[in-house]
DNA sequence: TATTGTTATACTCTATAACTATA
DNA sequence: TATAGTTATAGAGTATAACAATA
């Protein structure tokens, strides 16, 4: 079929996460945040009762060490914070604080603007089944 | 609509991408390669007169000083080597050796093989929509 | 002046192992 | 004995700036 380097769907998909992740990242510079640290921020944010780090970790593809570094910076800066689970008191919950709901706020809508660069060649539909065939790839991964 | 976090494709595309290189690299170990060193070897092969510097770090998305050590490290192993290109001996054109030919061959079927496991659940119809959609993501952002 | 490649440096991300406290 | 979290360390990847050689 003739396929060449340039059709390697591995190679496609880490430089297209590069040129992403790049970009999220300028845009969340001025909210003092980077990708790994806002990904933490807005699961725990969208989990009132918050997350465990083993299953912050689990979701995000980290190392259980990766997420404590990411959870002590973010707790840091007071946006998150840590619970013990009175249910385990092994397992510490990772809550957002007040100011780290705010911050996710503005910092989402950074992002998500600076998503639309990279994606301006994407319909809406075509996003959807982006969106389905990269979680299909993380399931089959797993 | 009710997005989540879970939706943001930034997110999807970089785990995604973190899987994937996760598995490639574990299947080039064997060879003596990682992802980044066997992108460039495998671009060199596919170009017959070999490619400059420049040009692999434009197609690659890689810093031109990335590209030097990517490339000083695959003459080291005797993969590739520098050519001083006739008619700019500014640039420097990389050029697989015959051993890099045969490697990057082994090393091709290896890491296919391995990216077969997270793309087991996307048909070949569907792997041809995900290449056409991350190379315009690619596009967008240039 | 502009471009190609190079060197140097600092920072971020990733991988691994060993350890603690709780279960 | 197993699991959640932590600490430490090394290696790989990324970002920038300054510079030499050549155009």
């Amino acid at each position: 079929m003739g396929r060449t380097f340039a059709d390697d769907l591995g190679f496609l998909l880490s430089r297209a996460s590069g040129v992403v992740v790049r970009a999220t990242n300028a845009a969340l510079a001025e909210h003092g945040l980077r990708v790994r640290q806002y990904s933490v921020l807005a699961l725990a944010e969208e989990s009132p009762e918050g997350l465990s780090q083993r299953e912050l970790g689990t979701v995000l593809g980290l190392d259980p060490s990766q997420v404590v570094l990411l959870v002590d910076e973010l707790v840091a800066a007071g946006l998150v914070e840590r619970r013990t689970s009175p249910s385990d008191r092994r397992t510490r919950l990772v809550v957002a604080t007040p100011e780290g709901r705010r911050v996710r706020e503005a910092a989402g809508q950074a992002a998500d603007a600076a998503l639309e660069g990279p994606l301006a060649l994407l319909g809406e539909a075509e996003r959807d089944r982006l969106r389905d065939m990269l979680t299909r790839v993380w399931t089959a991964a797993g």
